[in-house]
DNA sequence: AATTAGTTGGTTGGCACAACAAACAAAGAG
DNA sequence: CTCTTTGTTTGTTGTGCCAACCAACTAATT
């Protein structure tokens, strides 16, 4: 409304737009339908849908996948997303590792390796690792993914600000860089294919929406719970982003004001209380302070190697101070939660990130926090579920974006050979 | 994307609605425009715009205005919305008081009227009020609005929770109501005329974007402090509303996990903090304790006569209970804020509410720990601003509601003789 | 004469609609 | 059992409609 950039007008381009995009999301969803089926989903006309699909199949984003003989009558030409319409390669930029993925266009992982880069130093000599990574996975991409496409695109995740219209990391504060111009580095490297840069949990929250947890809901909260923690909002399949693209920063949401001082320059930012460190700092301080804990064993005498999967593996156990602690991170999860369902009023909220790893013990307290935390007509529409990618969520997600950007508008992402 | 319901598909129809509307809404941002220069400004062709103006002509929503003259070359027509279009009814329906207005379809009041129901008792009693009130309005709309259109519509605000698909009042917890399909009930009085229901909140904000403080910003808050804390948002002109209409309900975030008890049953809710009952009880408090204030005077020795104004007075004359009971609230507005600034990354979040009288003492207190507590790029993002609509803005938020329904739909709200 | 505003007549390119051809299952006749 | 008929469903073809576009035009002014 108050929007002052050039407002969309319409035309029949426009028109056609919306309809091929329309054809290639019901694909998406039902994976196999006939052009009749779709013309009844749709509305449209089946002549118009005979169109729509032949343009798609010229573009070689659909494909005729056989014959379905379902009673009486002609049998349909069943449609269906073409996996061999090309390869995506998508990349996540971690602290200390660089994870790549390559995948076709049915969302099928055909290669992925991850290496470790905490002994490498440099912003350059790590951009020229992930460089290399890249190319290998196009290259294996182009030998494994044969046939019509070749490269349709690439996407990196990062923790850190990106500004969408140039694609540029404004500022990664655990890889201590600044203003990179993410998009265009990678894109000239690969003969100018679409390149999509976006922070990590956004990523991972498009993947989860996808194909993930979120399949099928129309807002959706997702919370990575891991180094620090971070956030995403999924719309109606879109991601919200705020004026300037920094949206959904919930780790630093004040819940106790006069709490320890977080590293953003605020005090009792939510994760002070719910990071991974937090959760290690408290175990740490427990069994510091007496209490008798299989985790000293499990950490071979040397507090320093506490982690994650070792609470996880205590709690399993059921260990006193690793459900304890369990049990307080829950608490303070919820307590964060209750507020952002109370704000967004979310059919879903996802918990990701590492910290998800102890889902089976965080959830039911997450759930009772919230239950008499939120708003009762809020909390009543909210389900809470554990994000279902791991260690891959990032990287699925940008397969994901890639995903996402060509089924809304087919037209523009014509698969060519960008190398 | 996920969003299973049928997805609108493109046609002649969706591009005529979508042209008619960008022509509307340039009007209603620039006031005034010829045909040449909308066809510059939108990109669509001299004859297409000339064409949908003709409609918008023959809809009465928009008329020419006079020719001008500027420079060389033929006058140009000019255009502009046309006021004379019909005319707009909207109601706030308060806890105490019920308040009507009746505006043209340029925005400009024609009538307006406030009635006090402190006294009167019972839903259908007040609801009966209402119909009263707005009939009023409706048959002096007719005489002072006269020309083409008569009625457009009628809003109606209320502090609670509305279900949109049905126009039901869920739940109105100040009200104790529940269940009440005000939608329904109005339009039948009116002859089915198109009515609109929301919560007040929600409404105040979209006034605010159209007409007041927020007018041309993309990402708006606006948090009205009062008897709660309500909450909107509002996206490109769009509110925000979740998935079953119950979003930004900011009042109820926790701020202090073991804080006071909030009648939601949740404890530490920021309304416990920053309403306008919260700043009288510390007021209170502050003077119990034994601290001289020119309160004490400006309430006639009884302390039950508090009240937001009072304080403002006394700040006025830089009394040192008011002032530090206003700073405490500003801080924690700020805290708030700032947690929501991170959340949702707006340009601009607008203070509204009866605490928004005491403003000028809030704010630079708000900006300063949102300055510190919120995430730099976040808050450098960000503008905080008064609301300019005080009493009416709920009503006037009627009004920007209808208006906006219409330029998003002109073909839709034809202007028909409901009575 | 030059310039800008707005209209007119014709073209293009979408979708809807209806008739049609194609491909099959099922049922009955030989 | 084979062949034919019937009925059903799929998908294509040709026509008409409608909206925007384009180019040439008229109109009104400096």
């Amino acid at each position: 409304m108050s929007n002052h950039a050039r407002l969309r007008t319409g035309d029949q381009t426009l028109v056609r737009e919306i309809n091929l995009s329309v054809i290639m999301r019901r694909l998406l969803e039902h994976t196999s339908l006939s052009r009749a089926s779709l013309a009844e989903v749709t509305g449209l006309n089946k002549s118009t849908v005979s169109s729509l699909v032949q343009e798609l199949i010229d573009m070689s984003f659909v494909h005729e996948t056989g014959l379905s003989f379902t009673g009486v009558g002609r049998p349909s030409m069943m449609l269906g997303l073409n996996p061999r319409a090309g390869y995506i390669v998508s990349c996540e930029l971690g602290v200390d590792f660089i994870s790549v993925l390559c995948a076709n266009f049915g969302g099928e992982v055909v290669w992925r390796v991850k290496e470790n880069t905490a002994g490498i130093q440099g912003r350059d000599e790590i951009m020229h690792h992930v460089l290399t990574l890249l190319r290998q996975a196009v290259d294996i991409g182009a030998t494994r993914c044969p046939g019509s496409g070749g490269l349709l695109g690439v996407a990196v995740g990062v923790p850190g600000l990106i500004e969408q219209a140039t694609g540029t990391l404004l500022f990664a504060p655990n890889l201590q860089w600044r203003d990179v111009p993410l998009r265009d580095i990678v894109s000239a490297e690969f003969g100018g294919v679409p390149v999509f840069v976006d922070n990590e949990a956004n990523m991972a929250a498009l993947g989860e929406t996808l194909f993930g947890a979120a399949k099928g809901y129309n807002e959706v909260l997702y919370i990575s719970a891991g180094v620090g923690v971070g956030g995403a909002v999924v719309r109606n399949g879109q991601l919200v982003r705020g004026t300037t693209g920094f949206a959904s920063e919930f780790g630093h949401m004040t819940i106790d004001p006069d709490g320890a001082l977080c590293n953003c320059g605020n005090r009792g930012c939510w994760e002070t209380l719910v990071s991974q460190s937090a959760v290690i700092r408290l175990t740490r301080q427990a069994i510091s302070a007496g209490r008798s804990s299989v985790l000293e064993a499990l950490a071979g005498g040397d507090l320093n190697n506490l982690s994650i999967p070792l609470i996880v593996q205590a709690a399993v156990q059921q260990d006193a101070v690793a459900l304890s602690v369990l049990e307080a991170a829950g608490r303070n999860l919820g307590i964060g939660i209750a507020s952002l369902i109370n704000a967004f009023n979310p059919d879903l909220v996802v918990l990701g990130g590492i910290l998800s790893l102890a889902g089976q013990w965080l959830l039911p307290t997450v759930r009772a926090e919230v239950g008499w935390r939120a708003l009762r007509w809020n909390a009543e529409a909210t389900e809470i579920l554990l994000a279902q990618h791991g260690f891959d969520a990032c990287a699925m997600g940008g397969v994901a974006t890639l995903l996402q950007a060509i089924v809304l508008e087919p037209g523009r992402y014509h698969p060519q050979n960008y190398l």
